[in-house]
DNA sequence: TATGAATGAGTGTTCATTCAT
DNA sequence: GATGAATGAACACTCATTCAT
């Protein structure tokens, strides 16, 4: 049908866009056949039920976003570059998928008991990858005295929430299309600056 | 039936309840009518339909939030105070409703046109209000320079964000409901002292 | 909607008509409803599922049957009697329903854990309600030695197939109608012949 | 597929098996396909749709049937031993495939213009092969009067009920499966005694 | 001859909404 | 005001069937 016979892929990343791309988050098959241009039959031929397709589509968003995300602050990097990275990434992925971390969000608030399906499951946590970093910096005076926790938290709040909350942002503070992807692109020296005292 | 008369405002407190504290977005007219222990048929008499019930809810929820925002702004106090007040208001009231944030994103997302009514309907943005005093603080090297809309997006990602993602925190730093909320309680601090390099 | 209100009631009826007496064994909530002349939906409001009103409708009429069988077995009648009373109502309720016995079948052969539901349910067994009468008609040489329960069977065997293969006999000894329905009334006479060697 | 080219006949066998032994009557062209080791698409290659494979495979079993049945009307052997013969091999049918008188009279009642695919479609009807025979036994006082078409039906009735209703008199009368099997090699004799007045 | 991919029609079910009372 | 009954539109899902290869 699509192109080359990749039938199966092409649901799957049309499906990523419509959930977490333009933030259809309770689209039916027939609106996730619509955007693949296929006949709704075929998403239960290829993946049985909608909520088989949906566990698929976000095994393998948050595997990719969990590898990409230890990796970042596994390197051997300083700290605030380390940092720095994973800002970039965190808003690069939520330019990608903005309504990705609302999805989770939802969907861990109707079945909390698939919060593991959505988070990281290994026992490494973010907190404690970067937790001696952390506090040989607030040694040094380069920040404040902070928790990991609070750390982490602070940062991943300051990076998704804006890609979140991207219509009411721009309605609140009158910003066109353009004007809030340029906000956005700030947003990574803004939030360097808000984490660290010392700014570069 | 409940009482005397005030019916209609039973069904819309019992469907607050259900939407933004017990977080069932997508809850049907019989989950309402059962919550506030009314015939369905009632709903619609009152309401004329689910859509309009729901922008009543969020019309007048929304409407008291700006409310307690504004006063909180332009009250005659320090800066400092008035942006501790903010966090403030913001974690309690997201305590209460701990689903709103989460539902108007949802919403806004669906229906880009109905922005409006989930946002501050006046001419006065949050960021103007507080952009004299921010800037008079920057300048006393209070904490480093950076424009209101940014600082706002900051202090409300701060606030908001670790309540949306509650179930997602919790697993991911491994907190019980308890330190949870111990752990929430600690971020009024946490937000000042990230938001201004010098802490008192 | 139809005539006075009873709704319900003429949903189960018409679904008994369906099921029981043109042998539609896998009728579509769309024929229940047809044949009631209602909305499909009304069927869920009523009766929850398909499933549902089934059980509803194999409860009632088995109920009924059972019943009605019992009290003809425990009557204070000579055996040869009861006989002939147990004939007739099996013809009776055959000509009103007379793909009851081939719903149960089916149903058994599909669902054997549910075949209580289409069975008596009380320890008492229609081949142990007749035992002693049986044995004294025997002793007296009114009929040949057999097991009750044999005798039941060949009883209820010769009472429903006919019913049960309306359409075959009528097709292979090319009976119309009438001639079929005639033929059926002359077996009462035949099945008792059949039973008791020496006939009265 | 399987051996070399009978996959016509691997489908068709398979499917008698499915219907008609293992009673499931309203198989999938997915289920029939299992059962037999082929690709779904198979079976419409070579039948073109499901319902043209079901009447083949009537038209086989019913002209089998009747072949053998035939055979032993037109014997010339004595009437007793003729319809002892007739006993076993609907005793013995009936035990290869339990469930299709059950399949023949839920779709003559469906599709009452395909009564004639499953009956035997010639002249001769078993009643008429037997009629002059019966007649003589009467005259000689082997067993009270009775018209053929009763006599036949009497005869069918007590071999195939038993067969057809396996689930509800296993049920009613507490059988286990040995016990069923072993009541059902009994019957041969409990009928024969049952038709005629007096036993060998 | 055989098969994976694709589809239209239909299934049971849910739900917001309407209406008569 | 309030309610039980009724309905149309939609939903996820199934299935026989077709088609290109």
């Amino acid at each position: 049908m699509i192109a080359e016979a990749q039938t199966e892929v092409v649901i799957k990343e049309k499906a990523k866009i419509l959930f977490f791309q333009k933030g259809v988050l309770n689209a039916t098959t027939q609106e996730i056949a619509d955007e693949a241009g296929v006949n709704r039959a075929l998403i239960h031929y290829y993946f049985r039920s909608r909520e088989h397709l949906m566990d698929l589509l976000l095994e393998e968003i948050v595997t990719a976003k969990k590898n990409r995300k230890r990796a970042i602050l596994l390197a051997e990097v300083p700290f605030r570059q380390k940092i720095a990275n994973y800002i970039e990434d965190a808003l690069e992925q939520g330019l990608q998928y903005p309504y990705l971390e609302n999805f989770i969000i939802t969907e861990t608030a109707r079945n909390p008991e698939k919060v593991n399906l959505f988070c990281f499951k290994d026992k490494l946590r973010s907190s404690e990858l970067i937790k001696d970093q952390l506090e040989a910096e607030i040694r040094k005076g380069a920040l404040p005295p902070i928790s990991a926790e609070h750390f982490m938290v602070n940062l991943v709040s300051m990076c998704n929430y804006p890609l979140l909350a991207k219509n009411v942002i721009r309605n609140v503070h009158g910003m066109s299309d353009s004007t809030y992807h340029q906000f956005l692109l700030e947003r990574k020296e803004v939030i360097l600056k808000t984490l660290f005292t010392n700014p570069h």
